[in-house]
DNA sequence: TTAAAATTGTGATGTTTGTCACACTAAAAC
DNA sequence: GTTTTAGTGTGACAAACATCACAATTTTAA
């Protein structure tokens, strides 16, 4: 468990292992059950997490009480309500297991001392930002520029693991369209 | 013009008068007019841009040739094709002016190096960043539980400035709707 | 194992939105 | 000042999509 957290830091910092067992100590380790919340929208947002494995929905519920997926959670994903984590603020969006899950949480207090304390993980931290941005910035494109039919198709490109995993609701509730219309989509 | 670019780093990261020329000395400062251009679609991303007076717009052509409005950036905004910049790779967007402006721009290699050597400055591009991300994950949410109408009203209510200084089309455009169907909305 | 719950496909129908067309206005260029 | 260009509103029609309803299947839980 802990290889996996140090290999995938590795892959844009290298890092001792001395400076990888300083970062691991401002980690805790925990494991979920499919269904459990690790954020519930309203409460306070006292970790960011790493998933290991498993697989996570972060979820907006609308004022109709309708679920939209804002995001999947996949092995090596970061993953939280960062407007809430960062401001410290009540969460606007849920965090809950597809399949039971296993995660390293990092509090903002230690995210910040640990950002501070060693150069090369605020460098981190910056570049999977960064990288976190550019996604978000290609949903937004995809929505701007593509169908339905033509999100799905690239969703299906891009992850096609994901298939297996979760339900066409799901699936559609991420892609922004009903679970009928994504069932009656070509492809 | 140098102190709107202090003041706006200090809001996060207070500065000292010898951190910020410090700072300072990394970006170049430029002056562009209406319609031109500061990053072509297809060719290198040089510079990451503070925009300090006038109004970008960054767009994303599709394969049929239609723009749409990735996002404007306005006064005290940082703005660039961040994939494209960050990996050295050929822009998949413009940016272009919607009024004269004026901007600081940085390079890739005075990013890092300012980065660096100047930790205040990693931590304010860090929670830039995060920012940003936040920024766009917003706008996911809107695309996922709102009508056309609904985001249209969201946009007049955070940018009502905005209504003055950019056409209709280009709103429709950044909303993700037609020209036609922008100019039927209530509201 | 059996009952309950969740998942999925599909028809019918109405709403929303895109596209094409044209007229009108305002601004910019000559 | 006149011509060109860009921006805007609106009608008519077609396509995309949402919603409601119901049946069939699979998964989960007792």
């Amino acid at each position: 468990m802990k290889e996996k957290l140090k290999e995938h830091i590795d892959k844009l910092i290298p890092l001792t292992d001395d400076e990888f067992a300083f970062v691991l100590s401002h980690f805790k380790f925990d494991k979920y059950n499919k269904n459990d919340f690790l954020i519930q929208q309203g409460e306070d947002v006292d970790y960011c997490y790493y998933v290991v494995t498993g697989l996570l929905k972060l979820i907006y519920m609308d004022q109709g009480g309708k679920q939209h997926i804002v995001s999947f959670a996949m092995e090596d994903w970061w993953e939280s309500d960062f407007s809430a984590y960062f401001t410290q603020s009540k969460a606007k969006m849920s965090l809950q297991c597809i399949e039971n899950t296993v995660v390293f949480s990092i509090g903002l207090s230690d995210y910040q001392k640990l950002s501070t304390e060693l150069p090369k993980m605020e460098r981190f931290f910056l570049q999977k930002s960064n990288l976190g941005h550019i996604a978000s910035q290609n949903r937004i494109i995809s929505f701007l520029t593509s169908s339905a039919n033509e999100r799905y198709e690239q969703l299906l490109k891009q992850y096609p693991t994901l298939f297996q995993r979760v339900s066409k609701t799901l699936l559609a509730s991420y892609l922004g369209v009903s679970r009928e219309t994504l069932s009656r989509l070509s492809s």
